[in-house]
DNA sequence: CTCAGTGCAAAGGATTTGCATGCCG
DNA sequence: CGGCATGCAAATCCTTTGCACTGAG
């Protein structure tokens, strides 16, 4: 479950998810989509240029806004200064997150399918009560990871 | 609960906690908390400025960094550009949020008791697992206002 | 006096964009 | 060919900082 799918079929469905959105699979949004596979772990952008350096800046962000907006990935904003990116849900399935407020990592967690619904029951009726349609929850802990004790 | 609490023992509260941080309560910052503590919802910076034009923009920033790092308001990150403000938890009670992704707006809402230790126990399990300290959760809806339909 | 607080203007820094070029379909 | 994609450099924009000044104790 925390491991990510066969690579191959992690790739058709991510040209199946651009190829719906009029964008194509080129090698450079390739390698972004291999990075953040083989990553344990939502990266920052800086994180994602060190592990491929043939990776531009500039690209990088605008195709990770392109694979964000086709669905394939997902950006985390919210801790420190950078945003971390991480496949989406329908690749890693649905998971949460603990934040280290000392150096601002990010870990994958998962809870119970039960709580989940409750959550979720919950946050609909608040929802409904406020005109919001929802969409999707988030579920953070904050704390302090091993490093930062 | 959704009210805030009386303004004198609002501001005392505040003073209390910033003198316990040996920083003073002076009219730039009681005018902060009047702003936010009058506001239904939490706001961004340039909006606390449009309620009270007499504040500056960069000692509006430290002031609320100052009574950030004092537990006198929190700050809210990851809707849109600008962060949000809010008094804290302390003050406004504990609650979560409605996100609306399209115009970036945020409302408090409240949750059952007994969700929040549902939640809170399976994250301290989760926590213990990967070696964090847990110290807060937080717990949003990422959905679209009415005015966004 | 002393030192935190203030405000203006300028700097910082993550992210975005203009533009000329490269490449896929 | 035609248009999306790329990459460099420059621009944006929220937020922070330098510095000289003011005010409370």
């Amino acid at each position: 479950m925390s491991a990510p799918p066969n690579l191959d079929h992690l790739h058709d469905e991510i040209s199946e998810l651009l190829g719906r959105h009029d964008h194509r699979y080129t090698s450079g949004r390739r390698r972004l989509i291999e990075v953040l596979a083989a990553a344990e772990r939502p990266l920052t952008l800086p994180e994602v240029l060190e592990r491929d350096s043939a990776l531009s800046q500039s690209s990088a962000y605008r195709n990770l806004d392109v694979l964000e907006s086709s669905g394939a990935i997902r950006r985390l904003t919210g801790s420190g200064d950078h945003a971390h990116f991480e496949l989406a849900e329908a690749m890693l399935g649905h998971h949460h997150h603990l934040i280290c407020m000392g150096c601002g990592v990010i870990e994958d967690v998962r809870l119970g399918d039960g709580l989940e619904e409750a959550v979720d029951e919950a946050l609909a009726q608040a929802a409904a009560a406020a005109g919001f349609t929802p969409l999707h929850h988030s579920l953070d802990l904050h704390g302090h990871c091993a490093e930062c004790g």
